[in-house]
DNA sequence: ACGATGATGAAC
DNA sequence: TTCATCATCGTA
């Protein structure tokens, strides 16, 4: 088994659509209480720079936005919907908007593993032997309860939010990019830029 | 297909 | 201060 690499800034101060590629088969490892919990990433979105018409960049800073013109390595978390909570990485050099929206992610077998998972109101439940599969931005921050009080604040151990590298190999096969969810305000040529990227099952 | 639900940003 | 919009999701 290969020991567990921490993700540093350097990994996301590259350019962003790289770093959306890299993501993939990396895990996001959530602290509560004295438990840990590591969820391996399969779908993410590149918002990238300021002319990314679908970017909440894209009409300069804001208070809200401020945080993506900052270095790589921290989070941007807003509410969606008034109801939903958005995690995204800041990625690129100091200046340069651009963010990584976590979509989706997998904990395979936890049972089986002996990973335990957060418990309480508003939590998913696990189904047996079963993977659990969070498909959908607000469903993985719901289930690791990750809100606003993450904004700003950097990927690493004692925010209780971090990446690791967990030594999986990705082929190129397995990634399939498409256009981004939820976009359609962006207009037609920002709209259908495939700056999604995601984790299929079946190689090809 | 639609409503929930509240922050955001731009207009007034 | 108002108002339309929104990087969604569960229910129908």
């Amino acid at each position: 088994m290969v020991k567990e690499k921490i993700l540093r800034q350097k990994f996301f101060t590259r350019p962003t659509l790289r770093v959306a590629h890299d993501l993939l088969g990396k895990f996001l490892v959530r602290k509560i209480g004295r438990r840990e919990i590591a969820v391996m990433i399969t779908e993410v979105e590149a918002y990238d720079g300021p002319r990314d018409k679908a970017s909440h960049a894209s009409r300069g800073m804001t208070e809200r936005n401020a945080i993506m013109f900052g270095a790589g390595g921290y989070f941007y978390v807003y509410l969606c919907y008034g109801m939903y909570e958005m995690l995204n990485i800041v990625t690129g050099r100091k200046n340069y908007p651009a963010a990584i929206l976590f979509r989706g992610a997998i904990i395979k077998s936890p049972l089986k593993r002996g990973v335990a998972a957060p418990r309480g109101r508003g939590v998913l439940k696990f189904a047996g032997n079963k993977d659990i599969i969070l498909d959908g931005p607000g469903k993985l921050t719901k289930f690791l309860k990750i809100d606003r009080r993450f904004n700003k604040k950097p990927a690493a151990k004692k925010t209780d939010l971090w990446f690791e590298d967990r030594g999986i190999k990705i082929s190129e096969k397995n990634i399939k990019r498409a256009p981004r969810v939820g976009v359609a305000y962006a207009g037609p040529i920002w709209s259908k830029k495939r700056y999604r990227f995601l984790l299929t099952n079946r190689p090809k």
